[in-house]
DNA sequence: TTGAAAGCGCTAACAG
DNA sequence: CTGTTAGCGCTTTCAA
């Protein structure tokens, strides 16, 4: 079964191909008569004929094609994402992208190859990054003038659109719950605290309202890892062997508030009554442990949504630096007791 | 900042493009000489050339891209995927597609565009398919002559590779182990049965094992809905409503195992006093929902390796039609109680 | 309103 | 061992 190409087209409907590259592309009625158009359609139509995108790019210099760099969660592993989280982000991405007619290439973070590499190598026509990575990588994205998305961190960019949510508000609203219930010894429970990463400003969120409360803040309290559920499971050990005093923790990720729910209750504590949590995110996770898990809530599939978007706009007409911050809110469940 | 090409390269190295294609694609040693070789190197660090993969690609009709489609979870719905179970798999597809040089194109099922037409469009080396589609579809893609990869499914095609577990087996299993415990009135919990789904293996072994032990499929046992958490939430309603008397349930995915177990908690239920539950996947999810869900585990991971490995190995030599099957096995949790 | 022709950046015979 | 050259399939001036 022989390529069909746009040649072949032509031929079949006696135009040259340029006709039919203009009945494909420029919406046809323009320039084309709509009996020649018609002839064109029919031609496509029988021979079956579907253009290709690489020479089409080739020649146009446009792809079609957005690059999404999701990050991997735990430094080393082979997977890019345990975290429902980003299923549910790259869902809506791809949604997104397709209802535009994008395609989307999947990428994790290359350690020999740069971003840029492979923005280069396939010509893609935007990006989206997805987490925070060493700032030098996006030093060489910032050359290739194409637009870039960055979701979910803290950079300080003149050039890149970013979309995120206020992550320190979040850390503080969720912190300040706990408080508000009378608690005094929160433990902080998160994936290790990055530069300009979401984790940090979560962190500062939860100093943040420990210091309204003239509370201080106890090294002894914060528990760095992975953010996964098999760190999060072994955090309550490590409380007993600090010989913790804590009646709460705020987990700067579902994942870990599960986790932490779960590891709590293997050492036969009771929830909410013993200890009381918080999480981050509102992933399905949150509502299926058990207490289901007070968190803050997010809206995922906004995000995903609003950083195409972001990529559209950008391609056709310029337009400046857009940071755009979404909503979030403390969603009430039954992790979280009254301390009297 | 214009784009550097080969040519530039050549000009810089003192050598015609050719060399510099040979020098960049066959490992050089053979046909160059080092002293040549190494100049070309040089010019291509100095320039910081990129190779434009598209141009690659349209000459030498390879793309170095694998296509993956991943199905729509709820039908309509705007997301391909909510169940974790993705996540992970498409996380093992990139690392392993990646490792050995490829890209991922990531499609939801389109319905306007045939998937095909994607391939098509882009020239896809290799196709990935998750899940079963419409059959006629397929059929499109048996045009192509590229490898084709079908994850979990069980339509019959003389061609397309396949891998997958046994999911009849790992239904029967689930529901013998209940069974094994005395449980009587099984309940079957499941998404759409769709024609060469695993859902509907799953189901044939839940009444395999119903049969070998004399029990009557009953029809008031089953449940049928989408496989998200909101769907199996509801079910213990509508057991009530049935007024059922079922003490156990297989829920064909841990999601919905995870969601009965909050749904039933809801009502009042003591868990696994009460009612008894068995899972399927063994995502995170099963070790977080309390009790934790005993579940047939499969290894998503090896399931991703694999289906790039076999893209990959029929990429380079004709490889007669592969049907892999992974292992899986009951993992014992506290979702199960035994009856007196 | 349509066609001829020159590339887009790279590969791969075929020569030399 | 290296260079010439003809495409890959499509877009897009520029003419007709």
């Amino acid at each position: 079964m022989k390529r069909v190409g746009i040649k072949d087209v032509a031929r079949e409907a006696g135009v040259s191909t340029t006709t039919v590259s203009y009945v494909l592309n420029h919406k046809s009625s323009e320039t084309i008569s709509a009996e020649t158009s018609q002839r064109v359609m029919n031609a496509v139509a029988k021979l079956n004929y579907v253009p290709n995108l690489n020479a089409r790019s080739l020649s146009s210099r446009k792809t079609n094609l957005i690059g999404v760099v999701i990050p991997q969660t735990e430094p080393g592993k082979e997977f890019m994402f345990s975290n429902p989280f980003y299923g549910e982000l790259l869902s809506s991405v791809e949604y997104t992208a397709r209802k535009h007619g994008y395609h989307l290439l999947l990428s994790g973070p290359q350690s020999d190859q740069s971003y840029s590499s492979i923005a280069r190598n396939r010509g893609v026509d935007g990006i989206i990054i997805v987490g925070s990575y060493p700032t030098h990588s996006l030093g060489e994205l910032r050359q290739l003038s194409i637009p870039v998305v960055l979701v979910d961190t803290y950079v300080k960019d003149p050039v890149f659109h970013t979309i995120g949510i206020d992550d320190r508000l979040g850390g503080q609203l969720a912190t300040h719950h706990l408080i508000e219930q009378g608690h005094r010894h929160i433990a902080f429970v998160s994936g290790a605290v990055s530069e300009q990463g979401v984790m940090q400003k979560r962190f500062l969120g939860y100093m943040d309202a420990l210091n309204e409360a003239g509370i201080p803040v106890k090294e002894q309290h914060l528990y760095f890892g992975t953010v996964g559920l098999d760190f999060a499971l072994s955090v309550p050990q490590e409380m007993t062997r600090r010989g913790s005093v804590e009646t709460a923790a705020f987990a700067a990720a579902d994942i870990l508030g599960a986790g932490l729910i779960k590891g709590l209750r293997k050492l036969g504590k009771r929830l909410p009554d013993d200890f009381s949590i918080v999480g981050f995110d509102d992933l399905d996770i949150a509502r299926v442990c058990d207490p289901s898990l007070t968190t803050i809530r997010q809206d995922i599939s906004a995000k995903g949504r609003h950083a195409v978007q972001l990529i559209l706009d950008a391609l056709d007409g310029t337009m400046e630096k857009q940071e755009r911050i979404l909503p979030i809110s403390l969603v009430l469940r039954d992790s979280v007791q009254k301390v009297i």
